[in-house]
DNA sequence: GTCTATAGCTAGATAGAC
DNA sequence: GTCTATCTAGCTATAGAC
């Protein structure tokens, strides 16, 4: 069969879905393989210590991904806190496809995954939560106040992906994107 | 070396201690063997399917210890709701050694053991969202608010639970425990 | 860069002695 | 009930031809 010319991106989103829907440890070579149409071998060629470094990549290429939709809309301060929290719940909405997605910072947190990935996963979830809370001091909210609430929005899309994932539903996702950018700015 | 006697009870939570920590997948037959100190024939003596059988007797196991402790306080209509919630807060320290122990509905969402146990999942999370929208009814919050606001809880304790995995602390667990009883019941 | 082949290991599961 | 031994299958990883 002809090749299909995969960009080093299109593989590495399909690894990162595999991750995802199957965790660390249930992603096997073979999984890998067969998500990304590579075999074995090209796999090794791109990631020459195998697993672990897809796991890396995919890990490294996802937060490039979270802060072109998610975390750049925050930053255009041309417009109210308001509407880039919109706009960031769209991306959310993109990134997560609706909650039908689970989150690679969860998923890696189990497991032997977590012992390679704890130092970078922490750093990702405490500067999103640094990044929320400073939209919500920018929206007039008190230092600690913000400091919670951001820690909310972090907590809330956590939970959310979890519950929308178990009971089989996107409608906690959806109500959650349409609710936590007032949540967030409320009056104190 | 002389075999120490465990019950059946001891053994199902340390089978449960190691699928919270590991996830089903990363939760080997030696692993399981290590952690019970039973030798593989002794868990098939157990659990005949394998481990199958031991994350099914370990999912039960534990919605029968999370029913004790965080479920049963909610039950005891001598008391206010509040005081019944703060009571469930004490129950989810313990459940979750204060935030230091996984959620095996997170867990067992991943990977194959979601197509095992998918069915069951969503029954234990639609069921705390009622549970705790009952208790929100019952402390005077309409029916649709107390429904919102039950999910919260539930999306609320997944999500601490990841948030304070990955940043490896315990303080937004802590927060989240003293804070969610005030939240469900407050004024709308 | 992709292929086949295979090493070396560990997985889950089973059999039969005691 | 627990033991040792073992099966088959799958795993990660590597080697070498093309």
């Amino acid at each position: 069969m002809p090749t299909p010319i995969l960009s080093r991106e299109e593989v590495l989103m399909r690894i990162v879905e595999t991750f995802r829907q199957h965790g660390y440890e249930g992603s096997s070579l073979a999984l890998l393989s067969q998500a990304t149409g590579l075999g074995r071998s090209s796999l090794y060629h791109y990631f020459p210590k195998g697993k672990e470094d897809m796991a890396n990549a995919a890990l490294e290429w996802v937060l490039v991904c979270f802060d072109g939709l998610v975390l750049s809309p925050l930053r255009q301060t041309s417009q109210s806190p308001l509407e880039r929290l919109q706009a960031c719940a769209n991306g959310l909405a993109e990134f997560y496809a609706d909650g039908a997605r689970s989150c690679l910072i969860d998923i890696f947190s189990i497991g032997c995954a977590a012992r390679l990935f704890q130092t970078r996963l922490g750093e990702c979830t405490k500067t999103m939560i640094r990044i929320f809370s400073e939209i919500a001091q920018e929206g007039g909210v008190s230092v600690e106040e913000a400091r919670r609430r951001g820690e909310d929005v972090v907590i809330g899309i956590q939970g959310v992906l979890v519950v929308s994932r178990t009971i089989g539903s996107n409608a906690p996702f959806l109500r959650f994107l349409k609710e936590f950018p007032e949540q967030l700015l409320r009056a104190e």
